[in-house]
DNA sequence: TAAAAACCTTGTAGCCACTACATGGTCAAG
DNA sequence: CTTGACCATGTAGTGGCTACAAGGTTTTTA
């Protein structure tokens, strides 16, 4: 396979797979006499397990991690339910925040009505107040200088 | 106030300071004999918007599109309720997604008991299916034709 | 009074996971 | 023989900060 090839058959642009092997989680595959990239099924499989990996959004290194170990079938899987557990636990703290959030701006949604300037509308208003305001989210402490919702 | 100050009674580090003054999204504020940046209410309301509207996720540049409506009062403000209504989907969107995911990982997690090497690890074992299968998040729909692989 | 600390200034580089060029080589079809 | 689709490398940009480095200023402390 050339990389446009392994690209069409995993849906990950030739750009991406050349940057995964840059930063040494694809290993570099043989060349042709041309120069171009010869890539074989293992290549494929490793991919698409980065890619599935990605898609369950986790941070390349914890792929990385999880490439290592499937690479060292006889080491111990302890870090292997570590690992998911702290990224679960990082999904479910944001699915929180987010939870949060778009009560927040459904609560919004609904104030600004009809044709107005925007010196008569409910949305800014409710923002600028909020902002002035203690019961809003980004002065309670509870994210003080990082917003890190999404 | 000196920036210090202004981080302090809004909870924003100086640097993302200087940075929101470098991007234009605060405008520069008088200097001190010394140098120094010299802040007024003005200054620390706006900070308070920006950091209000961050803390519902919003992009910069629509913050920064948000300020502009502020700072011209008489214009129409179709815009802040499209404004706000795109970024209300996008959040809903990602919340969708975060659920399904969330879903996900927790059937993982189970699949790790007690000591037993990576080779028999069921997380492993789980995703390395998974992302040869048909029904994974990553490979909707698209059938990937089968390149000839060297 | 001097030393130490905490502040301030500018500039640059790094983070993540890509993405988009720019510039040039290779190959198959018409 | 030209066109266009590929491929190669390298560099720079994205967003929203964060982390220095190397220096100047002010405040606190010994
Ligand atoms: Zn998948
Ligand atoms: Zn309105
Ligand atoms: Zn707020
Ligand atoms: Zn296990």
């Amino acid at each position: 396979m050339r990389i446009g090839e392994l690209g069409q058959a995993t849906c990950v642009d030739p750009e991406t797979i050349r940057y995964y092997e840059r930063i040494g989680l694809l290993p570099a595959p043989v060349r042709r006499t041309n120069g171009y990239r010869a890539y074989g099924l293992a290549h494929l499989e490793r991919l698409a397990f980065i890619r599935h990996c990605r898609a369950l959004d986790m941070p390349l290194a914890d792929v990385q991690r999880l490439l290592h170990l499937l690479d060292h079938p006889l080491d111990d899987c302890l870090d292997v339910d570590r690992l998911i557990n702290t990224h679960l636990a990082h999904v479910q703290g944001r699915l929180q925040s987010l939870q949060a959030l778009a009560r927040q701006l459904e609560q919004l949604r609904g104030r600004c009505h009809g044709r107005h300037t925007t010196a008569e509308c409910g949305i800014l208003h409710e923002l600028v107040a909020a902002a002035q305001g203690e019961g809003c989210v980004c002065h309670d402490g509870s994210a003080p200088n990082s917003p890190e919702v999404i």
